[in-house]
DNA sequence: CAGCAGATTGACT
DNA sequence: GTCAATCTGCTGC
């Protein structure tokens, strides 16, 4: 079980990269499923124009991302895909790191039922919004624990720090602000990443 | 209070 | 390649 401590770190995207190769358990409806983590995206809070935080922004729905780091921050997107973040860094700080993409490894079966059996393992999993589907979490899961009997991140594969490529958003002059923005990481050579953008 | 854009996906042309 | 589905929160009237 991964402690509270790490998910706290102030460093976000040390926190991104770090999470690249755990596995990541769902226990729901007595079905247990996991997957590892090939894909990251660190949000940097109010610093990310991406992020629903940045500004310093409180609303209702982001008021997850502002609580201690160790909980799931999960949040609607387009009104139909539920996307699941890690909320990191300590209280009043929204940093948070958002799970592009995974590959299954346990409990494929359960998954491929809530996904109505596509042809193509590959689709459980390569989207921030296919794999909270696959892996049955829900808006309701927002908040929950991430060291609880529902959702819990365990270490998963060993990976050499050559193989984890991040991905700054933009790497150009005319947009020194935004160099600075989501940092995304990836398992090099692996076939279950999102599509990229 | 009406209108719009967005951390996306999947079906259809 | 294009577009609809559909919710939250911001902007402007």
């Amino acid at each position: 079980m991964i402690e509270n401590q790490f998910y706290q770190n102030e460093d976000v995207c040390a926190i991104a990269k770090n999470l690249i190769g755990m596995e990541l358990f769902t226990h729901f409806d007595n079905e247990l499923c996991s997957g590892f983590i090939v894909e990251t995206e660190a949000y940097a809070g109010i610093t990310d124009k991406a992020s629903h935080a940045f500004g310093a922004r409180f609303t209702p729905r982001t008021q997850t991302m502002y609580e201690n780091g160790g909980i799931a921050y999960v949040y609607l997107c387009y009104g139909i895909h539920s996307l699941f973040n890690i909320v990191t860094n300590k209280r009043g700080i929204p940093h948070a790191v958002l799970i592009r993409a995974i590959q299954p490894n346990q409990g494929i079966d359960m998954m491929s039922k809530r996904r109505n059996f596509p042809k193509n393992q590959l689709l459980l999993g390569n989207g921030p919004g296919t794999l909270t589907k696959s892996l049955g979490i829900q808006l309701k899961h927002n908040g929950i624990s991430l060291n609880s009997d529902s959702i819990y991140i365990k270490k998963g594969l060993e990976i050499n720090p050559d193989e984890i490529i991040s991905s700054p958003r933009v790497g150009v002059s005319y947009a020194k602000e935004d160099a600075l923005l989501p940092y995304r990481f990836r398992l090099k050579g692996n076939t279950y990443c999102s599509p990229a953008k």
